[in-house]
DNA sequence: TTGAAAGCGCTAACAG
DNA sequence: CTGTTAGCGCTTTCAA
C-alpha cells in the first residue's frame, strides 16, 4: 500500500490540525478547543497546542472548518466600480475591520446594473459567504428574495432607510440634497441646475435629487427656474452635462452636482468654455473626494464619510452575527465644505 | 429516535447534491459528475439530472467542493491600499476579467507592510486561494517560501522583472524613471530633484529612482546636481517633500515624483507658495491618474495602464491554472503623456 | 478535562 | 456508463 510518509510538510507541504496535535502530544480535539478559544482546556495543554501551532506555522482550512461548522467567515461585498474612490474607500474600511475579526471579504461589481448585481449575488451566496454587503436599498426583487432564503442577511449601505429587520448604514441622502438646497438658497441663487447622475436603479441618486427639488420648492422656486439632467458618473458625462445647462435660456447660476466626479467635469468645462467659477456659475459636488481640494477653484461639497460607513457596515455585520441585533440603522452625519466654487447669486465678475 | 424529515428543505432549508440526486433517480455520484461537466454520463441521466437541478434550486456547496477537489475558483490579491486609483483599477480589471471564469477575488490590503503582507499570505492561503496576486517583486522571504510550500502560485504585478518560474505581469519602472530623466534632459534642466516615495520594501519605487539616476548620471549631471527625497503616498507627504525641495540651494529646477499622488502634492505647495510650474521649476508625476488632468497645470506624467495590468494577471492566472505555462513575464507598454507641468529649463517667466 | 469517532457535502478512484 | 466507497480537514457530540 505505501501509504509512507505521514509527517507534515512530506506530502503538501501543508500543516493540519493533526500535526499541531502530534506536536502537542494531544488529540485534534483538544488542539481544535484550543486553536478555537473553548473555554474547558487545561492551561499547559493549551500552552501546548498554541506553541506547536506557532511553530509549525499552523493555517486553518477553512474550507473544511467552514463545511464542518457552516460558518465559513467570509463577507460578500457588491459595488457598482471600484474606479470611484468613494465606494473603494467603503470597501477598504469594510475590509480593515471585517479582518481583524477574522473574516475576509469577496468583491465583486456590477457596473450599477441591478441584473449583474441579482447574478453576482448569486455567485456570492454559492461561496457560502455569510452575509453581503450592498449599496443603496434598491435592488432587483430577485437579488432579495434569493437572500432571504439563502439566510444570507444583506446590509445597505450609503442609505439609512430601514426595511424591516434589516441593517443599513449610510446618509440621509434626501437630507443632504436639501442642505445644498438650503445653502445655495442662501447665497441669494434663484435660477438652478442640477446634474443627477443616473437615477434608473439608484435610490441614492434619487433622494438627493428629490430632497433638493423638494427644498428649492419649499422656497417658492418654481419647477421652470429649476433644470434636471442626467449623465453617467464621469468626468466627461459631468462636462457634457455642463455644457447643456450652461445653453439653457436663463442661465442657471448654481448647479448642484450628484458626486465630485460630476462636479469637476462641470468645472473643467467651464474653463474652456471660459465660465467664471463661481463668478458666473456656482458648483457644489458630492462626497468630498481628494480631487474637491486640488481642482481650480477648490470645490464645495458634502462630505460622505465612505471609510468610516465602510467600517459601520463590518461592524453591524459583527453584531448581526452575534444575533445581539437584528435591526440596525446607523446614520452617519454628512456636512457641507464649502470651499471656493461656490460664491452669492450675481456677483458676476467676469473674468 | 425521531430523525423525521428526510426530504428536501425540511432540515435546513439548503437543497444537497443528495436530493437532487434522489429526484432525478440517481447516484450522488452521477448527479456530480453531470453538475461538473463530465463527459461519460448518459444523455438521458443528465437530462434528469439538470431538470431536478434546476427544480430544486440547487446551489453546490462550495466549501464541500473546495475540500475534497482542492479547488476553490478562489484568487487572492494583496495590495498597498485601495485608496489610491493606480490599485484599485488594477483589481477591478482583475476581479472583472476573473468574473468571467468564474472565480472569485478576495482582497486584502498590506498598508506598504511587508509583514502584514505576509500574515495576509497564510490567511488568503488558510482560505484556500488558488493563486495570489502580489504587487511588486520584493516580499518577506516567508511569504513567498509559504506560498511555495503549499503550492500557491504567485502572480508579481507592476513589475516585469522575472524570478524563475514566477509570472509577472507590469512595466519597466527602471526604464519608466531613465524615460523621464531623458525627457527633462532634453528641455534643458541640470539641477533635479526627486520625491521618490517611500523605497523601503518598495521595488517599483526603488527601481524608478535608480532608473532615473541613472540616466542622469550617464549623462554627466553630478550627484551633487541631484536631490532626492522620500515621502509617504500621501498629498501632504508630496507638499512636504516639495518644500524642503524648494529650500535647496540652488534649487533645482525639474522635480520627478515617483506618484501622482506626491506630483500633486508638489504642485499645492507651489501654489500656495507662489513658485510657478512650469515656469520656475518643472513636475513629473507617475501613473497617469484622472486628477493628473484635472490640476492646474495639468500634470505631465508616465502612463500606467493599470486595469489591463489586472486584466493581464488575470489571464496569466487561467493559463497558469490551465497549465499551458509556468513562466510567463509580461511587460505592459508605458509612456509619457507630456502636459503643462514641465517646460524648457531657465524659462523662468515669473508670475 | 480529554480522546475517540462520527460526519459536514462533495468528488474521485475503483469496480461492476 | 453508473454505483459504491473512501475520505478531504475540521468540529463536536459522547464517553471516559
Amino acid at each position: 500500500m505505501a501509504k509512507a510518509s505521514r509527517n507534515p510538510a512530506a506530502d503538501t507541504g501543508v500543516v493540519k490540525l493533526k500535526d499541531v496535535a502530534l506536536l502537542a502530544g494531544c488529540s485534534v480535539a483538544t488542539a481544535s478547543r484550543v486553536l478555537n478559544g473553548h473555554p474547558t482546556v487545561g492551561p499547559a495543554e493549551k500552552q501546548r497546542v498554541l506553541a506547536a501551532a506557532i511553530q509549525l506555522g499552523y493555517v486553518p482550512n477553512n474550507s473544511a472548518r467552514a463545511l464542518r461548522s457552516q460558518n465559513t467567515s467570509l463577507v460578500g461585498v457588491i459595488i457598482p466600480t471600484l474606479d470611484h474612490a468613494i465606494y473603494a474607500k467603503m470597501v477598504s474600511g469594510l475590509q480593515e475591520r471585517l479582518a481583524q475579526h477574522g473574516k475576509s471579504v469577496i468583491i465583486s461589481t456590477s457596473d450599477y446594473d441591478l441584473e449583474q448585481e441579482r447574478i453576482q449575488t448569486r455567485l456570492l451566496v454559492g461561496r457560502g459567504v455569510e452575509s453581503i454587503v450592498l449599496v443603496g436599498l434598491e435592488h432587483h426583487p430577485d437579488t432579495l428574495e434569493y437572500l432571504r432564503r439563502a439566510g444570507v442577511a444583506p446590509v445597505f449601505t450609503y442609505t439609512c432607510e430601514l426595511g424591516l429587520g434589516a441593517v443599513a448604514v449610510g446618509l440621509d441622502n434626501r437630507l443632504a440634497g436639501a442642505t445644498v438646497a438650503g445653502f445655495l438658497l442662501e447665497l441669494g441663487h434663484k435660477r438652478f441646475g442640477m446634474v443627477a447622475g443616473v437615477t434608473r436603479g439608484n435610490d441614492r441618486a434619487t433622494q438627493r435629487r428629490d430632497g433638493f427639488l423638494a427644498r428649492l420648492g419649499e422656497a417658492g422656486v418654481p419647477a421652470s427656474d429649476i433644470v434636471v439632467l442626467e449623465a453617467p458618473y464621469k468626468i466627461d458625462g459631468g462636462a457634457a452635462a455642463m455644457r447643456s445647462l450652461m445653453q439653457t435660456h436663463p442661465r442657471p447660476t448654481a448647479i448642484f452636482c450628484g458626486s465630485d466626479i460630476l462636479a469637476v467635469g462641470a468645472i473643467k468645462y467651464c474653463h474652456v468654455a471660459g465660465i467664471a467659477v463661481p463668478g458666473e456659475v456656482s458648483v457644489v459636488g458630492f462626497d468630498n473626494l481628494e480631487i474637491a481640494e486640488l481642482v481650480t477653484p477648490e470645490l464645495t461639497t458634502l462630505n460622505v464619510p465612505a471609510r468610516e460607513m465602510g467600517e459601520a457596515a463590518a461592524d453591524a455585520l459583527i453584531r448581526l452575527g452575534e444575533k445581539k441585533e437584528t435591526s440596525i440603522a446607523t446614520e452617519l452625519p454628512t456636512r457641507l465644505i464649502v470651499r471656493d466654487s461656490t460664491g452669492p447669486a450675481g456677483s458676476a465678475s467676469r473674468k
